[in-house]
DNA sequence: TGCAACCTTATAGTTAACTATAAGGTAGTA
DNA sequence: TACTACCTTATAGTTAACTATAAGGTTGCA
């Protein structure tokens, strides 16, 4: 597929393609002998990792030292665990942040949902303490 | 406390707090008569919320929304519950992608603590299917 | 063959969210 | 009283991550 199929496919700009393989986050692709860029459901799969890596609050440049890991370009195990174990107090950090967040608004959509009482309002608190 | 006080608890630079405060974030604090920003523990406790509510993915105009919610200066019990809605929604999304992404990162770290195992790397499938 | 809709590279512009600088006032201490 | 470390406003610069533009080549179809 072409840079502008696989663009349409993932709601994303082609540029955005060029920009990321100029990052190094996508290697260069195979070429048509009129130099387009030829890409396969791999890219897909690559393409929708980054997004949804981008989503959860992962950088660029987080995310290219991941892919180096899945591509087994990395292969010093002990900055791999290194890079992992940071990465993974973060997440879980913000997991419970995000939990707290998802509680407090379904809360809030109750109370909407039941307008005659009137309660406190407690989204500051819910990422306060802890 | 002055400006330069709540900075330093907080970790960040007196001109971001200054700059929430221009972008609506943080009401005008009281002044002494020499001009100073008074804070109090209220400042510390919406700070902290901005802060973490930044990490876990929201735009400083979402925080505003949510920030102006829990202050009660938007009493739309429609608009709220809108916001809420589509917040909730992405909220959950987000903690789906980061306990998949959890789960494959301690996998890695046992991976690479029992070295002579050399399992596939699962990370871009990690946030690819679903 | 002509033309619209693709593709190429290189480079410049945009947006969000800071971050630094300039020019000057203030407070506490040697 | 002078110095240092604060504070003030206004404005300009930076960074990450795109996004648009310019100038030109390619493909497929009437």
């Amino acid at each position: 597929m072409t840079i502008g199929q696989l663009a349409q496919e993932l709601n994303i700009k082609t540029q955005t393609i060029r920009y990321y393989e100029n990052q190094g986050l996508l290697s260069k692709p195979e070429r048509t002998q009129s130099n387009y860029r030829i890409y396969d459901q791999n890219s897909i799969k690559r393409l929708t990792f980054i997004k949804r890596a981008k989503e959860i609050g992962f950088s660029l440049g987080d995310i290219k030292t991941l892919l180096e890991m899945s591509d087994k370009k990395v292969n010093r195990c002990a900055d791999v665990k290194d890079f992992a174990e940071t990465r993974l107090i973060k997440i879980r950090s913000r997991i419970e942040d995000l939990k707290s967040m998802e509680m407090t608004l379904s809360d809030i959509i109750k109370q909407c949902s039941q307008p005659n009482k009137t309660a406190e309002c407690p989204i500051i608190e819910s990422l306060t303490e802890g």
